[in-house]
RNA sequence: GUCCGCGUAGCUCAGUGGAUAGAGCAGUAGCCUUCUAAGCUAUUGGUCGUAAGUUCGAUUCUUACCGCGGACACCA
């Protein structure tokens, strides 16, 4: 890495020149902005406390150092306490020749034994999935590419939540007012037709609240004294005595879910390693409650339920069994959790989950580390922000949400639309315009919901469709297509690849826009350290963008295939080949495909 | 009430101590007989929520306040 001898080269200079411990040293090395001339810079402000001469002077002395010691280093340049370096174009030369070719350039090999975990999704089977879910989705998926492509081994997990109080509201509608419909009957993917049974339990149930309270009843306590709800309570106790009619009844609906989850994974490009039920880890973690009190960490109290004392902590004190000895979620967290530590070993144990369950992920690790599990600290809850539509938060029973199915359907439709106004089909036949629409549909929402950073809440607006034109998936997309429209062409005029892969007899300057795009394409490796870093796939997806940004200004500016001087047009190829790799890798990180035409 | 997160252009978002705070959308004006115009160029638009502090330097770090969201269940 050119910028770590740097950084070197920089303490270096620093201490021989004002001849002061380089090991106190912290170097700031930067990208140089557009609009000054270099490749790198360095801020020397910092450093005018040693040499106490003006920035100006300091700059001046360290590029000299730099010049006559890094063969690398061409030139520089001062301004204000800013010192601009600029490479020679062999080392640019020498990079774009030695990684132009390599497909995966800047992606590692996974390598060790522990793998990271990382959970997502996890949805509940009474309803289909949403926007929110599709957030989820996209991030748990894409930061699992970008984990890999840092190196790790990665375990994708679903931890699917088939059970609860939940399920049985759709199962006790279905039978009360169902008349025996199936998705076959209705016509309806079965994870709808289950959510619409939930949506028919929910106004039944509020119509008798409504009564009760219309008889005097206190709303509280109507809300727990309505029949229906009563109902379900006793189904889920049957449930959990395994009464064979309630289990296949269950069993019946859950299938019809996971028919229609499966869809949705399916046209969303999202799969799994392993999927865990919850039905078969609710009893975890009780063990693990008992192990607790022995070592007197826990304390069980005169009505048998159990608590964890956390107030040392700075947090209150939380339940971890009921007093009727069945388990609270924490109680199965935890036993998930320690579940996974057995089966994998570990790095780390990452749950995509949304920032309204914070606390309880603070209150896991701490109940986890009080238990004396040193793992613990390989806990990481990643946590994002909610979508949000413009009048506020999606509401199942205000029919606010924004179905996941329908959407992406919205999205294929409106990428034909578009595709139609351009003029773009003449050249496609039916299925391939067909497979576009859904790679450019589904750039689009990835894209859209990539991009912004995962903690923060995010806006969706279902009445402006998603973009495609400017800071987009598709933009991207086209600006891959373009390039391997360039390469296509380049072999119709019989240039081969191996001719444009060697730039032993480039000696012509390189050009700004040139420069720039190498200068991304210098920076994909250590973005996605970043992005794993942070785990964030908003840094990928805005890497992305910027690289495709200058790759259009370069293929704007300048001839590459009408370039008379072949080392210069060898070299052009070179760099569209390049970039052509790195945005196809950059988007598969965030499981995005790109389209070879469009 | 306590705790956590977020306030950047009309809108959606970048910018994890450095240069004149950037993109896209929307608006305006240009560029296709030339490698794909889903593109490129120019231009309009900002007291970076407010106020103090730390620093050579703060949108970035600290504190207080204001606004928005979330959490603090024998729900999940």
């Amino acid at each position: 890495m050119v910028e770590a001898r740097l950084s070197a080269a920089i303490s270096e200079a620093i201490a021989s020149l004002y001849s002061i411990d380089r090991e106190s040293l912290q170097i700031q090395l930067q990208k140089t902005r557009r609009e000054f001339e270099g490749d790198f810079t360095v801020v020397v402000f910092p450093y005018t406390r040693v040499s106490k001469k003006s920035p100006e002077i300091t700059a001046s002395e360290i590029g000299d150092y730099l010049c006559s010691h890094m063969p690398e280093v061409e030139s520089f340049n001062v301004i204000k306490g800013f010192l601009n370096i600029s490479l020679k174009s062999f080392y640019w030369i020498t990079f774009l020749q030695e990684n132009c070719s390599n497909i995966s350039y800047g992606l590692k090999a996974p390598a060790g034994d522990s793998p990271v975990v990382v959970e997502f999704s996890s949805p509940n089977t009474n309803k289909p999935l949403h926007l929110g879910h599709i957030r989820n989705n996209l991030l748990g998926f894409s930061l699992s590419r970008i984990l890999e492509a840092s190196g790790n081994k990665v375990a994708r997990v679903n931890l699917v939540n088939d059970r609860g109080i939940h399920i049985c509201k759709s199962m006790l509608a279905w039978q009360k007012w169902g008349n025996g419909e199936t998705p076959e009957t209705s016509g309806t993917k079965g994870d709808h037709l289950v959510g619409k049974y939930y949506v028919i339990f929910d106004q039944h149930y509020k119509n008798e609240i409504a009564e009760l309270v219309a008889s005097g009843i206190e709303p509280e306590e109507a809300a727990k004294k309505a029949p229906l709800i009563l109902e379900a309570q006793q189904m889920l106790r049957k449930w959990e005595a395994h009464d064979p009619e309630t289990i296949r009844l269950w069993e019946m609906m859950n299938r019809w879910v996971y028919d229609g989850f499966d869809i949705t994974y399916k046209t969303l490009g999202i799969d799994f390693d392993k999927i865990y039920y919850e039905s078969r880890t609710y009893l975890l973690g009780k063990s693990l409650v008992n192990e607790g009190i022995e070592k007197g960490v826990f304390t069980k109290r005169s009505d048998g339920s159990v608590w964890i004392d956390l107030t040392p902590d700075g947090l209150d004190e939380k339940l971890l069994l009921r007093s009727d000895g069945t388990s609270v979620y924490m109680t199965q967290d935890m036993g998930t959790a320690r579940q996974r530590y057995d089966e994998y070993n570990p790095s780390q144990l990452i749950y995509v989950v949304g920032n309204e369950q914070e606390y309880h992920f603070n209150v896991l690790k701490l109940v986890l580390k009080h238990l004396g599990c040193s793992w613990s600290d390989a806990i990481y809850h990643l946590s994002y922000g909610m979508v949000e539509l413009p009048h506020g938060k999606m509401k199942s029973r205000e029919g606010t949400v924004v179905d996941a199915d329908d959407l992406m359907q919205e999205m294929f439709e409106t990428a034909e639309r578009m595709a139609r106004e351009l003029g773009k089909l003449e050249s496609f036949d039916g299925d391939e315009a067909e497979k576009l629409y859904r790679i450019i549909g589904l750039g689009a929402l990835k894209y859209f919901i990539l991009k912004v950073d995962p903690k923060k809440n995010m806006l969706f607006n279902p009445e402006e469709s998603v973009d495609f034109n400017g800071n987009t998936g598709p933009f991207i997309q086209y600006t891959y297509a373009r390039i391997q429209s360039v390469m296509r062409k380049a072999l119709e005029l019989g240039i081969n690849s191996d001719q444009h892969h060697d730039f032993s007899d480039y000696t012509a300057k390189i050009a700004p826009q040139e420069k720039e795009v190498l200068r991304f394409l210098h920076d994909f490796p250590s973005t996605i350290s970043l992005a794993a870093e942070m785990h964030s796939p908003a840094v990928i997806a805005n890497y992305a963008y910027e690289l495709a940004g200058a790759y259009n200004r370069f293929y704007h500016d300048i001839t590459i295939l009408k370039e008379e001087d072949e080392a210069v047009r060898n070299f052009r190829l070179g760099l569209c080949n390049f970039a052509g790799n790195v945005i196809s890798n950059a988007m598969w990180l965030l499981g995005i495909e790109v389209p070879e035409r469009m």
